[in-house]
DNA sequence: AAGGCGGGGGA
DNA sequence: TCCCCAGCCTT
């Protein structure tokens, strides 16, 4: 191979970053890390990865675990399907292959949570599998590279990538070649600010010489936020505070926060107050309102949620619960998974 | 083919 | 503000 992809090695093993599970041939542990990875920033995932390798040691040390504790790991990090997804697939290793991770690509790619982008590279790094591993960085780095300008986000442009990083994949270590595309993305061909001046194989691209880096890769692109208001119920008796697990398709699946009445346009915390209206979700004889916060403005990628919290006192102790709900104690509250918007107010306000 | 799913950081 | 991140799943 004596072609720009030499000079892209070469410049991979002279200026890779020095990462937890690089140098490790552990397929349980290249596993959780690219599913760690998946839309998130290394900076982002790795305490998080050291977290899970330290508490979980082995696939079977992670099925052995419950979804609740795997969840409460994974808090903060988003996307948490990942996280019931990583829990589901580490009972299908111990159960299906003997708590041995499997070594074929359509056995890796069957596992939850496991996509193209992900079974390739597990297949590729941990297995020396001739599978590419096609992520966003090697969208924009081969985009750049060839001056493809069929949108990524089409089913064709997909496709077309594919097809294009299977031809391009070197016959001997295929995974060394697709961390180091990967990492040129990362560290060089930057979305917005690509760093030409050190690419090691700027001579070979197309949109360096044409001098229109930032017209690659094309997108179709279409995100329209939705914008929530969530009135939250925070009821507390005594010691004890009413919580409830979230089960819908709707966002935080699997994690706890509060009943909660949601609008789709603003309420005022006047009208609130004077209509009562927690009775739509919890009916109460004689709250005692304790304490409304201020507006929580947290902005997601496809909504923008306006929380406030009503922290209502039961005294006497009559009322009809919402089905999910349930009391715990507060000082129980760390066992439970919570939203990263519920976390700031419980420290803010429950904990003090 | 399109939309939903978190949270953080950079421009 | 908007975009993007070592994507995947459901509809």
């Amino acid at each position: 191979m004596n072609d720009w992809r030499q000079n892209l090695l070469n410049w991979y093993e002279a200026n890779k970053r020095d990462l937890p599970w690089r140098n490790i041939k552990d397929p349980y542990k290249i596993w959780l890390s690219e599913v760690i990875l998946q839309q998130t920033r290394v900076n982002q995932g790795w305490e998080y990865y050291l977290r899970f390798i330290k508490n979980y040691p082995t696939v079977s040390d992670l099925a052995a675990a419950s979804e609740q504790d795997v969840l409460k790991l994974w808090q903060g990090l988003g996307y948490y399907s990942r996280a019931r997804n990583l829990h589901a697939a580490a009972h299908t290793i111990v159960k299906e292959y003997e708590g041995k991770f499997p070594a074929k690509f359509e056995s890796i790619r069957a596992l939850k949570g496991v996509g193209d982008y992900t079974a390739g590279a597990i297949a590729s790094i941990a297995f020396n599998l001739n599978y590419p591993a096609v992520d966003g960085n090697v969208m924009r780095v081969y985009s750049r590279l060839f001056g493809i300008t069929t949108a990524i986000d089409s089913t064709n442009g997909k496709k077309q990538m594919n097809e294009l990083a299977v031809e391009l994949l070197p016959a001997k270590n295929p995974g060394t070649y697709n961390q180091a595309v990967m990492e040129l993305g990362a560290m060089v061909c930057l979305p917005s600010n690509p760093q030409c001046e050190s690419c090691p194989v700027q001579q070979a691209c197309y949109a360096f010489l044409h001098k229109n880096m930032l017209d690659f890769p094309v997108k179709q692109g279409k995100t329209k936020v939705r914008n929530r208001y969530l009135n939250y119920i925070v009821i507390v008796q005594k010691d004890s505070i009413l919580i409830r697990l979230r089960k819908s398709k709707d966002i935080w699946h699997g994690l706890h926060d509060f009943p909660v009445v949601e609008t789709d346009r603003p309420i005022t915390q006047a009208k609130f107050l004077k209509d009562k209206k927690w009775n739509e979700v919890v009916l109460l004889r004689n709250p005692v309102l304790k304490d409304v916060s201020e507006e929580y403005v947290h902005l997601l990628s496809h909504q923008k949620l306006f929380a406030r919290f009503y922290l209502l006192e039961i005294v006497n102790g009559k009322m009809e619960l919402p089905a999910d709900s349930f009391w715990i104690k507060i000082n129980d509250l760390e066992n439970y998974a919570v939203p990263k918007l519920i976390d700031l107010y419980i420290r803010k306000k429950i904990l003090k």
